[in-house]
DNA sequence: CGGAGGCTTGCAACTCGTTGCATAGGTATG
DNA sequence: CATACCTATGCAACGAGTTGCAAGCCTCCG
């Protein structure tokens, strides 16, 4: 279970209410780590209990009160502990090798649909690549020279980003052409 | 949910029990969707109920008996309709690439504990992306030249691990140069 | 023979995460 | 004003997956 320290390293670069971090996690944190607002509601309700976190109820102008959390000097030890815990491999999986290894036996149409899929997903990830490489140029002109310790690994997770993406794209185009 | 799916493939490449789909899913099909053989064993029997596959019991010499799996028709359609469906993104998960971006919060061992991390990691892609190539090498070694298309999928399939590989220990190597 | 350990299947309890819905106030549109 | 939609939080039910354990049967070894 790590949704928990994603969730404290989030809240420890910028205090954040339960949709403000869903948000938040469905940009630059969240290509690495997703989640739903109804996740992020229950963990967050954990985490306070646990007195990881403490919230704050904010009013709003022309819209419902937030509730922010901030996290507290006991979640940033339990921050610090799981730092310093082995790093378990992620389990990988991806559908469309499955699908690449049974399109052999769904005949044409199957295999029509897997080709589909794989133009498909290539499009994506061309498009986000395209999207990293903005945020890239945005935000760090100037390559890693110069940044802060916050900002370099900022900026390295993003080129574990790109370079995941290019990964995926080289084997997509590697697919279609030996099926071309 | 698509572990179904997965075994369905698995069982047209070659029936087999329920300990040989997982200890298969550890090999060849597993490094891109592992499972254990608690769910599998659960998941074989709902597809039975369901009669997408049918078990026959096999005696064994100095072995427990083991009911062998094979795919019924029903259950050929089933994998033809699943890869006509869509294919979703694959949610990605990285713990490391978390603990990277909450390493500027913990401090020198929290920063040194990540970077030991990195390290492992590193070390464990090595040592897949070898074990990769020696099977490329062992089973393809005129590459993708002349294989069926049973084989040029397979082939393909392995090409994604090494692609993948290669980006995570291009990236995690960028880590180790950039905090070096 | 007795014990250790491997093979095979499986149950039970639990956590994680998703899906669908509910509530309650605010804004915008016709 | 009625409708629709946005923000913000949350509940309930379900499904997927993990962990731990158990049972039965076998072989191997002392």
């Amino acid at each position: 279970m790590a949704l928990e320290h994603a969730l404290l390293v989030a809240l420890r670069e910028q205090p954040a209410s339960g949709l403000e971090l869903s948000r938040r996690f469905g940009k630059s944190i969240g290509h690495f780590w997703s989640a739903t607002h109804q996740q992020i509601y229950k963990v967050l309700a954990r985490m306070e209990a646990d007195g990881w976190v403490v919230a704050e109820t904010v009013v709003q102008q022309g819209r419902p009160d937030k509730k922010v959390y901030d996290v507290t000097p006991a979640g940033r030890e339990a921050l610090v502990a799981w730092l310093a815990t082995p790093t378990p491999e992620s389990p990988l999986r991806s559908e469309l090798a499955v699908k690449m290894r049974g399109a052999s036996f769904g005949g044409s149409a199957g295999r029509a649909a897997v080709l589909e899929s794989v133009r498909q997903h290539a499009a994506d990830h061309e498009l986000r690549l395209d999207h990293y490489r903005h945020l890239t140029k945005r935000d760090y002109p100037d390559g890693p020279a110069g940044l802060s310790p916050l900002e370099l690994d900022q900026y390295l997770v993003l080129r574990g980003g790109i370079l995941l993406e290019e990964g995926q794209l080289a084997w997509l185009t590697e697919y279609l052409e030996a099926h071309s």
